[in-house]
DNA sequence: CAAGACTCCTGACGGC
DNA sequence: TGCCGTCAGGAGTCTT
């Protein structure tokens, strides 16, 4: 599932290949797809634009215009770009001719995927907390943050306007390195736990991005085709069962806020009374 | 404000 | 072999 170093490493690799390219014709194979404007709207203001920039946001790719305009992406589970002249894939649903003969396909198995068509990035995001990665948010930041709130740990770092850009895999990676339990509460959280957890979750993003992100299921792949590596340094996203690297305690899984949740039990102490509900 | 339920989707997988 | 039920999961929406 894309997060933001799967995101990220997309827009790398389609900023080279796109800028400077312009569109010649629109298909749309699934209407759900768009989700704004209107379909035949969408396809008529792309028509002969030329792409001058390509950018991220959170997950969301935003795809710059010539006229102004942005097309804003999110490919959510299963969503893909890619970039060329290779034959349809069977879950292509939205096309786009570039006039160069090349063809930008958006590629998406579970229908999940989104794409916008608007005058400002604005009209098309949801509220977003800010980027993981970005030097105004640090360990005092985290430890403010957390305070603010009375929230479970994973649930709120999965909460796109808190911080935004993580999802299942790096929360749970990011908890681990920094040996928070993800039931913990989030003003329970002591200052100097918060900024190792602010650290880890830098740690883990720039690794995954480094790794071109993970490649646990065989849906993402980046614009070349090729999967990620960073799966391969997983502590414990899919690792339920197997001995933790750091101390060797069977790795669990439980579901949280329904969603399956990975940790080691010895390195990261369940909080002594469990929240639990109200 | 917090959090649970439900929805959108398909492919993989377990059970028989 | 093949049919069927179940699950995963990002994020929006609706309730409680």
């Amino acid at each position: 599932m894309p997060e933001l170093p799967e995101v990220e490493t997309v827009v790398r690799q389609l900023r080279p290949q796109l800028v400077g390219a312009s569109i010649a014709s629109v298909s749309v194979r699934w209407p759900a797809t768009v989700a704004r404007p209107s379909v035949r709207a969408f396809r008529r203001r792309l028509v002969g634009r030329t792409l001058v920039g390509i950018e991220r946001r959170a997950k969301y790719l935003l795809f710059g215009l010539d006229d102004g305009a942005t097309l804003v992406g999110h490919l959510r589970m299963t969503g893909r770009f890619h970039v060329g002249k290779q034959p349809l894939g069977q879950h292509a649903r939205v096309l786009f001719a570039l006039q160069d003969g090349r063809r930008l396909v958006f590629d998406d198995v579970r229908k999940f995927g989104r794409l916008a068509l608007v005058d400002d990035p604005a009209q098309a995001l949801p509220p977003l907390g800010p980027e993981p990665l970005s030097e105004l948010v640090d360990g005092a930041w985290m430890a403010a943050a957390l305070r603010s709130r009375r929230r479970l740990l994973k649930p709120l770092l999965l909460d796109q306007s808190f911080l935004a850009g993580l999802g299942n895999i790096y929360v749970d990676e990011s908890l681990h390195r920094a040996r928070l339990h993800p039931l913990r509460r989030s003003d329970r959280v002591r200052p100097a736990a918060a900024r190792q957890l602010m650290a880890a979750i830098k740690t883990v993003l720039g690794g995954a991005i480094d790794a071109q992100g993970s490649s646990f299921d065989r849906f993402y792949r980046t614009p070349e085709g090729n999967p990620g590596s960073f799966q391969d340094e997983f502590a414990v996203y899919g690792r339920e069962g197997l001995p933790c690297r750091t101390c060797g305690a069977r790795i669990r899984r439980l579901v949280v806020g329904q969603r399956g949740t990975h940790l080691c039990p010895r390195c990261q102490r369940a909080p002594r009374r469990s929240p639990r509900r109200a």
